[in-house]
DNA sequence: TATGAATGAGCCTTCATTCAT
DNA sequence: AATGAATGAAGGCTCATTCAT
């Protein structure tokens, strides 16, 4: 029944992309994320119709790992305060240990070409996290703006907040704080 | 001692870069953009030494222009907070009548190969911006945090209130007020 | 002592090669050729060793075809003339019931990697109607010109009335009788 | 005003293609038939949009030269018989002078990518000698058969005459008049 | 200085064939 | 024998940059 596709391969791929992308940009040659995957170039294509095809998948799967990190143990009793304390937190510690998967997700981000699909399932992966956010609008200050400009507007902090904690690691736990801090006073909680 | 090399045709290649740049991304061809300035692709590089060293000046240019732009009439002796409600309106004014420099200037800002001599010099442009955002920062809940920080959350919830404008033009007042608010709120003036 | 390889599958290959080189050309994937034949592409590989290996065979089927079709219920006891025209009926027949197989063979015919092997086999399909060719050449104005060169002139004339037959099917019958006539005037017939 | 396109370098890029063609069919590399004319495989691209587009215009060219070589001091005052007979030489001469040209001719006649725009003007280039058919056709046995299918008629007959006096060379002057003579003995002429 | 042709390295993707399962 | 994943050589075309005019 012949060698079934190989999810470890498949994933090799993934990984060799998010640090090819990370070192080199999105104009990384399709045959450089092979030969890093320990993969010869044709095959690439085996896994992924196009080069557009990889990057799309390559995008959800870092959005959604990096979603997942950030709700892990999640204290779903406590307060919306510390739970938001604790999600920035794991958002942040994920940002500071992965700053490849990172870098090429911002990359990725603004490529051409992502398929809108990708995009769209990236959303649903943020779900829960916009679920908190919208608990805590809803009943502050930002009570009248729609959600996707606050959650735009937590994102940004987030990023900015991130990009701090990489390049300034000596204070990182300082930036961490200040930046939910912040977050908090933008949204009232 | 008039500069040989026509001033006119440099702007030409800068504004067409721009106009493409938004249009393509950062890989429009040195040709096309030539093109679209009316000018020889041979001739791009009489102006230009390199791709990267256009790219490099039309970021540092978009980027003065942009801070140009924001201090437009600033009420030099007004209170802090209304200093800051004027420049806010600049900024997104500015970002909402040039969709294109607003793009271009994203993807460039995300690119390798701008010099970082460019990236040193644009943020000397943004001084008298930062200037304004210290008087606010040292006196609010932020004093302890960086400068450096402080600017980099400004800019990351202009950014975001920018998009939302521009996307979603039929509120853009709205987003815009909503934007500073948040502003406020995170710096406590 | 049965053979081993399902003669089903072969013919199914020869079958889907037919179809698909008449829409694709000579450069048609042998992963296309295979699916179309409902078999995996590496079994193509069992059944003929290269590419231009299963061409050959192809061809020469397809050559044997078309002369077994010209000569069915071939009149032995009559006139020439009449075998003539009964022969050459069958053949437009088998032209123009079947335009894939014909355009698949006119293309193998002009490819590279027919063997010569086939080539020479398929002259000898071709053999009983050269023999009727030959009565008549001996007897008429081309008794002085080679064999050869007469049966590639018939070849010629009925290619070109087959084209026509089949490129405007409304006057297929006239063309068909114009042709033999044709023929018939050349060889003195 | 930089250097203008050279004549030279198209003509040596048609010369080129002719030979590559001829001898290794459609499939020859681009970078081959650059090569083989003195120029980089970029240039090629210069001259030409697509290797398509190469084809497209080798093919009108090739035709084009066909018949003016067929045409080729023709005694326009002479009979008809005359003139073909004229007419006919030219042709064949044309064609064991120049088989390479002959060759690649016949292949791109097959090619999936020639313009239909070069095919329609093939058949202008044609024109002249059409006329001449079209004299003795109106006047013959075929009198009721359509001028192309007449004109396909003869092209076969030529075709075949051409192949012979090319493979066997020491019978070409026979087997030159042999087709003649079939072809007059078809038109009636 | 302006022009645009010339260059050739580089890239994505395809495909015949092989081989592990 | 059957399957289909694996391989890697090609190939058409693009493009930043150089250079002849």
């Amino acid at each position: 029944m012949a060698r079934p596709k190989s999810e470890d391969k498949r994933d090799a791929l993934m990984a060799a992309a998010t640090r090819v992308i990370a070192a080199q940009g999105l104009s990384a040659p399709t045959a450089v994320i092979a030969r890093e995957a320990g993969v010869s170039n044709g095959s690439l294509f085996t896994y992924f119709e196009t080069k557009a095809d990889l990057f799309s998948r390559l995008y959800l799967e870092l959005k959604t790992g990096m979603a997942a990190a950030a709700l892990e143990g999640l204290p779903a009793e406590a307060p919306l305060r510390e739970q938001f304390s604790h999600m920035w937190s794991n958002w942040m510690r994920w940002a500071t240990s992965n700053p490849g998967k990172r870098r090429a997700l911002a990359l990725l981000g603004v490529s051409d070409d992502i398929a809108q699909e990708s995009r769209a399932a990236s959303h649903q992966a943020m779900a829960a996290i916009a679920g908190m956010l919208e608990r805590a609008r809803s009943d502050g200050p930002m009570r009248d703006t729609s959600m996707e400009f606050v959650a735009a507007l937590m994102n940004a902090l987030a990023e900015a907040t991130m990009d701090f904690m990489v390049n300034d690691p000596a204070h990182a736990d300082e930036h961490c704080r200040a930046g939910f801090d912040a977050l908090c006073r933008t949204l009232g909680c």
